[in-house]
DNA sequence: TATGAATGAGGCTTCATTCAT
DNA sequence: AATGAATGAAGCCTCATTCAT
């Protein structure tokens, strides 16, 4: 997300990036994306946005309106790259306890790769969801997020693996909170207690642990499977 | 935090709160807190502080100097705030196992009490933790954070009952991410996958599974009990 | 410099200054100049300048970024404005004493009719030339400041009427003194002693005698063709 | 002038400075002649100089009424140590030539050693002398201020040594002039022709210059001898 | 004689945005 | 499809000064 600017390539060795509409407004997203990503709704500024970009502010209205529908197109774009790269993972294959620890470990490691996209949804939630509730893309597109959790659950119950009271979104919403606060506390946590959870070995064991929290909650034990559910 | 105003009983009626720099000063806080809390740094407005504050605009440059001045004391004070109620609570009379579940909880409510805390931390994510890094004060504050777990992590490995690798910053990496994420991500969460886990049946039983998670994560299991801690 | 608006012409009585970006700065410089001429860099008010300029305040900090921004330029333009009046001036014609005797009456009556520029060296140098020190164009403008002295003093020895001794630099600094005392100080000294030397006949005085101490000065005197050069 | 605060002294070792009126005010004074001195009237601030006196702000208005009566004492105080410097001055017992020679060393010294005051009527000039204008102190110690010149112009003229039409006044006019500028324009010069004439050899080169201007100028020569005055 | 607390007015600057072509 | 020039509104902050004891 960061730094991503692909469309610099169109255009080609002419420079004649001008007359292409789609490649300006690329252009800007990606700026846009950084910037807002960095200082949030109100502390990005629209002047810095279109110096960075190769266009001038005014194209920026042109193109988007105001902030906030520039901020909601950026948005938009945000979650739709993040899905389209959790389309990519094939777990179907895989027996129902190695299908959620890959999928921990992808999402794990996909937060943190995309930190701007985390910002974002920092951001949004800071201004309580109003933008994600306008636009109708995002309802359309997260629809779908849950999807590979449900297989896997059915799969691992259907196998006696998992407990019958696993629900794949509270599952989503338990993967999601590790791995998204390992992106966004970073800074006050490291600040607060060291930077060694943050270190490369600390990421390691952070996520091999992230997996084993959620295997150790989804599987049934020994004791799951003579106790009944209850007792836990 | 929010809404919390001790100091509008000095006073009284009789509107005898000048020559009150204290009570002047934690009144604004208490305002900046909400503001901050509900529009970040550079959304909230001096003026609206001002304007909700029993003082003037003047006061607050008096007091605080400039508006990260400002920010930096709310963010001080929601600090200190929240670690003096974690210090209320007494578990060395607790068996561990049960000592980690009561804390578990505390911490979840903690935070779902105190919302504009959450968002203060995520606001100072937002700004890579600089504020706090100038903060002597939240530095001190925070060194006794994870004392509570050191003893209940070395009372429960003496008993036999947690796993040896356990590590207590590690355990409050998991606390803090499962019960912070609850507050800070439920816009964005509950307008995707709809309010159920929002509502206070939802919130209970997430509850109870993140008390489950880290106890299933923490103590021994049977198979633990038979296989070497490096098996795992 | 003060007072002189040579844009007001351009658009004519239409009222069709608009998208006159050129107009709109000088027209900005020039009121800036007598505003901080008249009030020094931190006497004088954005407000009031803008007040006076045909165009807003905003118009300002759009083409000079800052204050300070305005203040450099209008000392940029002040310098300038005088170095190019210098440059007017031809004396490669007379005889080195005319020559001097000119050179000298000219900088005294432009001094006096440039109060402005004399009043923003005084307050530049209240500042210790500091946005002096940040003009890449005032170096340049004044390299060419001492060149007529330099071929004046030449021909001069040359044909054995100045002393030897002299230096161009030394003798700008003399004639400069006296030509800008004679502005700077001019309100202290008259209400110390009177205004009699600030009245048409005191200036016609001052100045004539201010030709004569540079001219008697440079010039050789009999005692001067006797003497060693040794024995002043 | 600069750094001078005599008052330290008074209150001996008992840290009693309190209860002492005429130590708080002239502490006042001193920082508030730095400060002026550096910064002007409109840009020196009164917190800045309340912080550097051992006193608080409120003093300031307690002793001087306003920023404008403080700066007014201040000018006051720095004109009655320039003229009382000036008082030590015994010319009478020297020939006329060499008694006018010491003035003008003294003058260019006792100005280059008093930047502070300098800087103060260059401020005060810059205000076209209004504050100079009110107050009857400064009136009164300027008037014997050529006193010393007229003094030094009767002996000379009687023991034919000076010309006959040389005025006291603009002697001192043109004395005042050289040595005035020596050290107001300091800044913008030396940045503009290099530092050369402000390094101790400059300036010892630039006051003998000044003498032997003064001199040539005042002193009748050979050609003046044989010569109408008119002829000049 | 001295003072800590408080302040209205006005300063400089920035912001997202629109005008006019 | 694109743009240089212009802008009203509002932001943050500082200033000299006074209040009340």
């Amino acid at each position: 997300m960061s730094g991503e600017r692909p469309e610099v390539e169109r255009g080609g060795g002419r420079g004649g990036w001008k007359q292409d509409p789609a490649g300006v407004q690329s252009n800007i997203l990606a700026v846009a994306t950084s910037e807002f990503a960095a200082n949030g709704l109100s502390g990005a500024r629209i002047d810095e946005i279109a110096a960075k970009t190769r266009t001038s502010k005014r194209m920026i209205y042109y193109y988007f309106g105001d902030k906030e529908g520039l901020y909601r197109r950026v948005l938009e774009e945000a979650y739709r790259k993040i899905r389209e790269g959790e389309q990519r993972l094939d777990l179907d294959h895989l027996p129902p306890p190695e299908a959620l620890a890959q999928l921990v470990k992808f999402t794990f490691d996909h937060h943190s790769s995309n930190p701007d996209f985390i910002r974002l949804v920092m951001i949004e939630n800071i201004h309580d969801g109003a933008y994600l509730a306008q636009s109708q893309l995002i309802g359309r597109l997260n629809a779908g997020a849950v999807e590979k959790l449900e297989m896997i659950c059915r799969r691992g119950k259907e196998a006696g693996l998992f407990r019958e009271d696993i629900e794949p979104i509270e599952l989503h919403w338990q993967i999601s909170a590790l791995s998204f606060f390992n992106v966004s506390n970073r800074a006050t946590f490291s600040r607060i207690f060291g930077d060694r959870l943050c270190r490369p070995e600390g990421q390691a064991t952070l996520r091999q642990h992230v997996v084993d929290m959620v295997l150790r909650f989804a599987l049934k034990s020994h004791s799951d499977r003579r106790l009944p559910a209850a007792a836990l």
